[in-house]
DNA sequence: ATTCGATTGAGAAACGTTTCGCGAAACGTT
DNA sequence: AACGTTTCGCGAAACGTTTCTCAATCGAAT
C-alpha cells in the first residue's frame, strides 16, 4: 500500500532512476525542475524509502549489532553493559547509526548465531565482554566481517577497547599498602573473562613484589554480579584470620561485600577497607561510598562504534587502552591497629 | 563472495525454487534424497541465508524497535529505561526476536523520524514513556504500523502498559498520613510525561480529600534526574516553613533530594520522611534506603513487546494497568513531634 | 555545418530471497 | 487404457531500490 519509487515515477510519467536520482540527490544530476516535480509528488503520495531494499543493494544499513555479555542476560541490569551500551549509544546518534541488540546468544550457539549475525541486518558487531572462547569469532573471521570487542586482550588481532587493567589494579593496591594495608584479600572474576585473570595475576605480582603472603583462602571467585559478592563475603568474614582489606574485580562484588559486611556488623572501612574496580553508578551513591578503580566505560563504548565505522570504511582498526582512575572514598582508610 | 542460494543451485544443477524449500523445510514438499543434497552443500558452500533479502518478499525482519525516552538520551543512565528495556531484551529472547535502538529522537523530528521508523528494519516499535503531543504517532497510525507506549495514558488508542499511578501515590500518602505527617510537599515531574501529571493530581486529590493545606512552595517540579532533585530539595530546605514528608515522582528525583538533604545536614528519615516511585536498583542499595512505590517495570517491558508480537499477528492488543506496591524502607518514620 | 562533450532521460540489470503457475512424471484407481 | 490425483521440478515474477548502459538532445566550439 505504501508508495514505492516506482509509484512517483508512473505519476510522473518518468523512469524509476530519474526519480531515485532526485530524491537523493545524486549520484547524477537532475534538473532542478524535475526534482522539484518528484520531491513534490513523493510527498504528496506519502513515500517513504525503503531502507531494506536499499540495503540489497548497497549491502549497507547503518546499523550496528551488540553483542551484550553472555552471563547477564539481564544486559541492563549490570553496571557494566549499561555504561558501555550507553557510550554506544550516544556515539551512535552522533553518527546517525542505530543499534541493533542481539539477544539469545546462548540459544542459537555458534554456527547459527553466525548466521544471525551476518544474516544483513548490521554493517559490524561490538561484543561486549565477550567470554572467552568465543567460538563465534572465527566464522566473523572468515567472511571477513567487521567487529570489535570490549574488556578483552585475548584475541589478538581484533580491535579491542580495554582499560589498562594492571595499572588500576597497582593503583588500588598501592592505596591500600600506603594506608597501611599488608593483609589483604582479592575477590576475582572468575577466568570466565580474562580481565578477571588479569586482575588477579596482577595481585598476585604485587603481592609478591612487596613481600606479602596471601593464605589461599583469601583468594576468592565469583562471577562479577552482587550475589557473588555476598557470598564471597560470609565466607571470608567467618574465617579465623582476617585480612584488613579486600580488593574486589568489580563494584558489584564489592557492594555484595559491604552488604554482607554490614549485615554481619563489620564496619567498612574501620576493620575491613574495600576497593572495587569500575565506578559504576552505584559505587558513589552506595553508603560508605566505595573507593575504586574507574575505567571510563562510556568511552570505551563510544570508542568501539566509533571503530567499527573506521572499519567498515577500510580504515584498519586499532586497539586502544584507556587509563584507569583511582576515585578514593570513604570504604578505605588505615587498618585497625598495627597489630 | 558469500555463497547464494543460486550457488547450490548452479552446483546441484536444479532451480532455486527446490533450494529454498529444501533450505526452509517448506511450504512445498522436497523429496528427502533431494533436500540432504541441498543441505549438505548449503554447509559446504558455507551458505548463509541473506535475511534483508527474505524481509524484502516477506515484510518481516523479525525485529522490533525500541524510541527511548526523549529526554533521557542517556537510555542506559536512566534506571527506568534500564529496567523497562531489560524486560524487553529478556522478553524478546524466549520469543527469539532482536531490538533495534532508534538514536537520534530529537534530531530527525517528525516526518524524518516517522521515515526511519517505517524503513523496514522493524515489524514494531515501542516507544519507552514518550513524551506529549508526540507529532510521530499519526504517522505511524496512517501507515497502519504496530506501535505500543510505556508510561503514559494520553493516547486512548494506542496500546499502553502503564503502572496504577493513582493507587500508587495513594498508598505512598496513605503512608505517611498513617505515620502521622500532615505537612507533606511534593517533588513532580514536569508535565512533560502525563504519569508526571498524574501523579501531582493525585497527590492534589488525597490533600484536598484530607483537608491538609499545601503551600504552593511545597509543590516542586523536577525533570525526573537527579540533579533537580538535588536543586529542589536545595530550595526547600531553605524555607522556614518545613514540611515534615516530601514525596517524590521518581526515585531519582528522590535520590538527588536525598543527597541535598545529607550534605545540609538534614537527617533523613528524622526530620523529612522520603517517598519515591518506581522501586530503581538503587532505592535499595542507597543509604538509608528508600521507601518507595513499586511498580513492575521489566514485566511492563516484557509486555510491551508480547503486545507488539499480538498486533503482528493481527490479534488486537490491549491496554495493561499494573498493579504498585509501596515498599516500605528506611526513609520514612513518624514526623519530628506532634507540634 | 560538423563534431564533440555534456546534459538528460529511458530501460534494464542487479541484490537474494520466496512463491506462484505450469508442465511432466509417477502413481493408483476405475 | 483412460483417468484423476499427487509428487516433483523448473522457470519466472516479485519485493523496492540503485546504478549501469545506451541513446537522444542540446550547446558550443571548431
Amino acid at each position: 500500500m505504501a508508495a514505492t519509487i516506482k509509484d512517483i515515477a508512473r505519476t510522473l510519467k518518468i523512469s524509476t532512476s530519474t526519480v531515485s536520482y532526485a530524491l537523493n540527490g545524486g549520484p547524477r544530476t537532475i534538473p532542478a525542475e524535475v526534482r522539484d516535480r518528484v520531491l513534490e509528488t513523493a510527498k504528496a503520495l506519502g513515500y517513504r524509502p525503503n531502507r531494506i531494499a536499499r540495503s540489497m543493494i548497497t549491502g549497507r544499513t547503518n546499523t550496528y549489532g551488540v553483542v551484550p555479555t553472555e552471563v547477564s542476560i539481564n544486559l541492563a541490569r549490570s553496571p557494566y553493559s549499561q555504561l558501555v551500551l550507553n557510550g554506544i549509544l550516544n556515539a551512535a546518534e552522533v553518527m546517525r547509526r542505530d543499534v541493533l541488540i542481539f539477544t539469545g546468544f546462548d540459544q542459537r550457539k555458534g554456527e547459527l548465531f553466525a548466521d544471525t549475525l551476518l544474516d544483513g541486518r548490521v554493517d559490524g558487531v561490538i561484543f561486549m565482554a565477550p567470554p572467552n572462547e568465543n567460538p563465534i569469532f572465527a566464522h566473523l573471521e572468515e567472511a571477513e566481517f567487521p567487529y570489535v570487542v570490549t574488556s578483552t586482550e585475548r584475541y589478538p588481532n581484533v580491535p579491542a577497547f580495554t582499560c589498562d587493567n594492571v595499572g588500576g589494579v597497582r593503583a588500588a593496591l598501592t592505596h591500600l599498602y600506603e594506608l597501611g594495608h599488608r593483609r589483604i584479600a582479592t575477590l576475582y572474576g572468575k577466568p570466565w573473562l580474562d580481565e578477571g585473570e588479569l586482575r588477579l595475576q596482577t595481585f598476585r605480582n604485587f603481592m609478591k613484589d612487596h613481600e606479602l603472603e596471601v593464605p589461599p583462602e583469601w583468594i576468592m571467585d565469583g562471577d562479577f554480579t552482587q550475589n557473588t559478592g555476598y557470598e564471597a563475603a560470609e565466607k571470608l568474614l567467618s574465617l579465623s584470620n582476617l585480612p584488613t582489606a579486600v580488593f574486589c574485580a568489580n563494584d558489584e562484588m564489592a557492594l555484595g561485600f559491604l552488604r554482607a559486611a554490614t549485615d554481619r556488623g563489620v564496619s567498612i572501612p574501620k576493620q575491613i577497607s574495600l576497593v572495587g574496580f569500575d565506578d559504576s553508578p552505584f559505587a558513589f551513591g552506595v553508603t560508605p561510598s566505595l573507593t575504586t578503580v574507574r575505567q571510563p566505560l562510556e568511552e570505551m563504548g563510544a570508542a568501539a562504534i566509533q571503530a567499527l565505522e573506521a572499519l567498515r570504511e577500510g580504515q584498519p582498526a586499532s586497539n586502544r587502552t584507556f587509563s584507569t582512575r583511582l576515585m578514593v572514598r570513604a570504604t578505605t582508610s588505615s587498618p585497625p591497629e598495627d597489630k
